[in-house]
DNA sequence: TTCAATGATTTACT
DNA sequence: AGTAAATCATTGAA
């Protein structure tokens, strides 16, 4: 009697398998034994031991073909193929294989893999959708970020320019990722298709279930899916440098309007004294100068610290503005209990400062040149009245309280707004 | 190219 | 939350 041979031709075996435990994938056929249990199949039952040695060389074939088939030529291996199908062994081949397949659970093997929702892919999902990068086509995105970054008090209004740029950049960003992604679900389809046309082809000469079929799709849905999540990092990535490039307002800080400047300037000197608007104050300024409330705010914080820093420098500006403040008030003579209108009209002032200029400072004389003509007695009361109020006025210039000066020291502080 | 001016931001304080 | 003070980053004139 022959003794167990290798049946595979591939090297040594231990003869109860069929050689083929060292290709991935695949496991030792024990159960394919004449004398397993699983004789009771229809094909194989009734073969005799005489011709069990036969059979086996008969699977062995057949194996080793489909071992070998993906070596060949393609000519060559379709003509195998054939053969495979056309082989008398095939069916129990075929039936042995789906009972093992069966056992081994090999098709249930990253059932669970099921993925849930990655919280990180529907953050990027969002912020696409968000920015009018992902989503139907509408400019709305661009639009709604530059509109935030302004009433944030990022951009001046007028910077339609940088608005331009910058929505044809994002728009730009946005074709490339729609180019992409069209790409790539047309090459995990092409890929899917193709893969499934393949396992189709395999199932001739193997077990497929359409659950393998089912998670082999799932896997090349996921591998392209996370490709997908890659470029829509890229792209979230791009579109936050060009926003910070396009809507950083340090970076492309523009010189308030002429007319701004001077419409702060004037109510700011004409409430020297108290030069902190209110939130109205604020709004209304804002709406004036077209520009935002907090660029209001920074603009007073800035001038404060500024002017207290170097008052002498401001010196001349202050004469300049109290002279207009200065004849503003002249015209409106008949009526002085009337609002200040400081010439640019609009806000209501709760009464006007009395300081015109800024308070003798070293020995300079605070005189007013222009169409005015002012007597000493009004100078005098003028510039006392003004410098008690910088002198009693709390925190406004607290430690820099302009140096040598005598006063009457009323606390006027807070009378302006 | 330099540098003062200026709008914005950051940090600390109340 | 509003402000002072320091600092950054850009603008625009010389």
């Amino acid at each position: 009697m022959l003794q167990q041979q290798p049946l595979t031709g591939n090297g040594p075996s231990n003869g109860r398998g069929l050689g083929l435990s060292s290709h991935p994938g695949m496991h030792p056929l024990n159960s394919v034994h004449p004398s397993s249990h699983h004789r009771s199949d229809g094909d194989t039952g009734h073969e005799g031991a005489e011709n069990g040695h036969e059979s086996r060389r008969d699977i062995g074939d057949i194996l080793q073909q489909i071992m070998t088939i993906t070596d060949q030529s393609l000519d060559e291996a379709q003509a195998k193929k054939h053969a495979l199908n056309c082989h008398r062994m095939k069916p129990a081949l075929f039936s042995v294989l789906c009972e093992i397949k069966e056992k081994t659970g090999l098709s249930m093997r990253n059932a669970q893999e099921e993925e849930s929702q990655d919280p990180q892919l529907v953050r990027l999902d969002n912020m696409l959708l968000a920015e009018g990068v992902a989503g139907p086509e509408k400019g709305g995105g661009a639009a709604a970020a530059v509109s935030a970054a302004t009433s944030s008090g990022g951009m001046s209004p007028d910077s339609s320019l940088e608005h331009s740029d910058y929505k044809s950049k994002l728009s730009q960003i946005r074709n490339i990722y729609h180019t992409e992604m069209e790409k790539y679900d047309q090459a995990c389809s092409e890929f899917t298709t193709h893969v499934m046309n393949l396992l189709r082809e395999q199932s001739r000469t193997r077990p497929v279930s359409p659950r393998e079929i089912e998670r082999m799709v799932a896997i090349i849905h996921r591998k392209f899916s996370s490709i997908q999540t890659q470029l829509k990092q890229s792209t979230c990535e791009a579109v936050m440098i060009l926003r910070s490039r396009f809507l950083d307002a340090r970076r492309k800080r523009r010189n308030f309007s002429k007319q701004a400047t001077e419409v702060l300037n004037e109510y700011f000197y004409s409430h020297l004294a108290n030069p902190y608007p209110s939130e109205e104050a604020k709004e209304e300024l804002a709406k004036q100068c077209s520009i935002t409330v907090s660029q209001v705010c920074n603009w007073f914080g800035n001038k404060r610290i500024r002017y207290k820093k170097n008052i002498g420098k401001f010196q001349e500006e202050a004469n300049i503005y109290a002279m207009k403040t200065a004849i503003v008030a002249t015209q409106s003579e008949d009526s002085p209990h009337t609002p200040n209108s400081t010439g640019s009209g609009g806000f209501s002032l709760t009464g006007p400062d009395l300081f015109l200029g800024v308070p003798p400072m070293n020995g300079e004389q605070p005189v007013y040149m222009g169409a005015q003509v002012w007597n000493f007695t009004e100078l005098y009361w003028i510039t006392t009245m003004s410098f008690s109020l910088w002198q009693t006025n709390g925190n406004w210039q607290g430690q820099n309280t302009p140096p040598s000066a005598t006063s009457p020291g009323n606390d006027h502080s807070g009378e302006s707004d």
